[in-house]
DNA sequence: GGGCTACATGTTAGCGCTATCATTATTTGA
DNA sequence: TCAAATAATGATAGCGCTAACATGTAGCCC
């Protein structure tokens, strides 16, 4: 029952067949008669015989590997978009090569380079800022690759999110709707996708004219629970009138929460807090936090998915999915 | 520049020298003379060659792949850990292939079996809990493999981790030193590890003649805050003069908070409660929630250390390192 | 029955790399 | 001075698998 030795020629020797055919019978039983087929099952599991992708690999040219290329992996978001992904997968004959990109784009500059040169069956990559020579590397990859988190004009290849700017102007217009007046904007790291969400945040503001250019508050940090705390307290000494914030995301949000909690400051009454996401803390959290709902599950499934009927060849997929969005109003937005 | 069909040979023409040297003098230029390695240095940068990983693993046998086996990938605790082990390979030559076994001892076996034919350059292992036919598989691997989490009698290899009961039994003392008298147990799914911090959970309490057999509340499903919030409303129900409660972790117990707030219980007055694991999030709650501290970024890294060290040949790391714990004692349990 | 198609299986070569065993140049010691 | 050790490089084979082509066998039609 050793298998690390086995090979497919051993398989062959048992059930009295040629190598090639037992390859066959495992990669693509259906031109292999039936009861050669029962040989090599058989055979294969009196030996405990594992393919060895290497080798594989090597003389067909195309892996089983999916890569996937993400700005943190620590950031719960991308959390949940992992757990999509490697559910997706099971059901399916791939694997999941990961790599973290850690918010430079010279990183994932480099690391798409790698997983170019390992002739991937297909890449994920989060978001749509690429620089110039990342793209230039996915162009000329002779394999499918899907854009997630975020939609925009032009695509790589595949993409499958949202409107990350729609998305936070909802947000943004429920806050003005429940009487806000003086929203403020509570952000990270500065990245492409948080500046989209900025600018959903001001179109929001503009549609009612209450837009005020003072009103957002970042930082280079990577975002936190603390941190939320901390640009809390920033805005509201440099601008106390501030009734609302926008939060960037949930962990932001729940800190700005607890911040206020500790200043006595009533939440919704005196100030509406909106986070973004809409993990499993701002559903729970007293009071409950507004939030939008992002379908980051669904992503990291639909990404896969895109993959594996674009490598099955039967009825193309649109090349974009738009997944939409949800806002999740609650108790922490109830102003009335 | 396109570099997905450079091949060690091209590299060879350009530089004018066989294959082998380049081989040894990417792999191990200290026998190669300086002016080849420079010449070959020299037109590895010209061509963009990235080596055929699949070639070299068909090749030399041994890859340069670390498996990772944990139970799950949406748990906080993992994250952390993942985060040590993706920043320690970077370092190093080495890569990480994750694999879900979702709690089922069974399906890590497969998955066990899986990377031992892919011959990994070493594997880690979440918890000390295998099955037979798992120990088995680790047994014949002829690569380091590394216990995480958790250390025990009988490691298969290495082991990082520290002693679940004692951290449980420390922070059990500790709600009892504050004057705590019926404390409870919050747990979610009851495997191993939860059980052996059970079983240090009663040890502290009997050593104050306070263990009282009813006073644990589990459930068959997966840990989350809103778990911890029904398992804190069940226990009250069953054993309303519960004063204190011990949870598993800081999910339940952040949920177990939320859950108090609602029902206007004073914590830490009328209600002590304990997490596990320290996250950002009871540290930063209101009242910030008293944790124990396990090393899990620390463990991640250590696990690839370890596997690294033993690869490398020198001086031989202990095969097991007790990374201890910390009790952090915040207001959710200042009771006086 | 010759010639055709359709299907099932086999033979051969080679994917890109490294292990192993030469081979050649260079240094060392008595 | 020459044998012997040392260092640097090369030639060859083969890792385990699959692509591409080759062969064999059965059924079918006119």
């Amino acid at each position: 029952m050793r298998n690390s030795k086995v090979t497919l020629a051993d398989v062959a020797a048992e059930a009295e067949v040629s190598t090639i055919t037992v390859s066959r019978a495992l990669n693509r039983p259906e031109i292999v008669s039936e009861q050669v087929r029962k040989r090599v099952r058989d055979a294969v599991g009196r030996l405990g015989y594992v393919p060895n992708q290497a080798a594989r690999l090597l003389a067909s040219g195309r892996s089983n590997v999916i890569g996937v290329v993400i700005p943190s992996i620590s950031n719960n978001v991308f959390t949940d978009v992992l757990r999509g992904i490697y559910e997706a997968v099971e059901a399916t004959p791939f694997e999941i090569q990961l790599a973290n990109a850690r918010y430079k784009p010279e990183r994932e500059e480099s690391l798409l380079r790698i997983f170019a040169a390992q002739r991937p069956a297909g890449l994920i990559v989060a978001g749509i800022d690429q620089t110039e020579a990342a793209r230039g590397i996915l162009d000329t990859l002779d394999a499918p690759v899907v854009q997630i988190m975020e939609i925009g004009a032009d695509p790589v290849d595949m993409a499958i999110g949202f409107s990350q700017g729609d998305a936070a102007a909802a947000a943004t217009a429920h806050l003005i709707a429940q009487g806000y007046r003086r929203p403020g904007f509570l952000g990270a790291r500065l990245d492409p996708r948080t500046r989209r969400r900025f600018e959903g945040f001001r179109r929001a503001c503009e549609a009612k004219g209450l837009f005020d250019p003072d009103c957002m508050e970042t930082t280079e940090q990577a975002s936190s629970i603390q941190l939320g705390g901390e640009l809390l307290a920033a805005l509201l000494t440099r601008r106390p009138e501030t009734d609302a914030v926008f939060c960037n995301n949930d962990d932001i949000a729940i800190g700005a929460l607890f911040e206020a909690h500790r200043r006595g400051i009533a939440v919704p009454e005196r100030l509406g807090i909106c986070g973004f996401n809409d993990l499993e803390i701002v559903r729970h959290s007293v009071p409950a936090v507004t939030s939008v709902a992002t379908p980051l599950y669904e992503m990291g499934r639909g990404a896969v998915e895109l993959i594996a009927a674009r490598l099955k060849g039967e009825d193309q997929p649109e090349p974009v999915r738009d997944m939409g969005f949800r806002l999740m109003a609650r108790d922490s937005t109830q102003r009335r």
